[in-house]
DNA sequence: TATGGGATTACCT
DNA sequence: GGTAATCCCATAC
């Protein structure tokens, strides 16, 4: 049986903006307790740009327990717990050292439907999987798979059919990062246009309150 | 050790 | 339109 898994070099161009929409149109894979493939075509990506990037948790090169990932070699997954109930599933860009991220925002089922909808309880459809928190949730995505090699057996990518290209690719600003400063306009999300299973983002981004004196 | 907030989602009016 | 849920993490003492 072919392995399809993207190789070790796919991770680890320094051009990580352009690895951010190389990752539009592959294959997410995790297996199923089943052994079964659970799958789906990435179509959303938003880009964190190293210690200048205000938005990234490595802003300013701060390296700790949870961001140690990011300063490894491309080709690891990036697992983090946000607001008390959401994972969010990042690949590692780059080389050694320098703290590139790529967020993985939403996907197409693919195989392994029967296991998303019963881990979301939810409709069929788009909301299965059209953000970061409902795609780790789908796809059973939690903290014990933070720090995995990507061309390992427990969570891996793979080339598609799906042949994108630039035509297909819209980009924009980041969500949910009104604290970043001169980044938060910055066009570093990624989605194929049109496609029904992009994420939803808030009409409006939570404005940073600020109460005069 | 204590505190405040978050790379979100679901559900309410 | 608004906000509760819920807990890890980073930072300040």
């Amino acid at each position: 049986m072919p392995t399809n898994k993207l190789p070790r070099k796919f991770y680890t161009g320094s051009d990580t903006l352009q690895t951010a929409r190389n990752l539009l149109g592959k294959l997410l894979v995790v297996p199923a307790p089943d052994g079964k493939r659970v799958s789906g075509i990435i179509v959303e990506t938003e880009a964190y740009m190293g210690p200048e990037d205000k938005g990234s948790h490595a802003f300013g090169n701060r390296r700790t327990n949870r961001t140690e990932p990011m300063f490894g070699m491309g080709g690891f997954s990036y697992v983090y717990f946000v607001y008390g109930m959401h994972y969010q599933f990042n690949v590692v860009a780059g080389t050694e050292g320098i703290p590139h991220a790529i967020l993985v925002r939403a996907l197409e089922p693919v195989e392994g439907i029967d296991w998303m909808e019963e881990r979301r309880r939810q409709d069929r459809g788009p909301n299965l999987t059209n953000g970061p928190g409902k795609l780790c949730q789908a796809m059973g995505i939690d903290l014990t798979l933070n720090r995995e090699d990507l061309l390992s057996d427990r969570i891996w990518l793979e080339k598609s059919r799906n042949k994108i290209v630039e035509a297909d690719i819209s980009s924009g600003p980041r969500i949910g990062i009104d604290y970043a400063e001169e980044f938060v306009h910055a066009p570093w999300r990624f989605w194929l246009t049109g496609n029904p299973y992009v994420s939803k983002p808030p009409t409006k981004t939570k404005a940073k309150q600020r109460l005069l004196p």
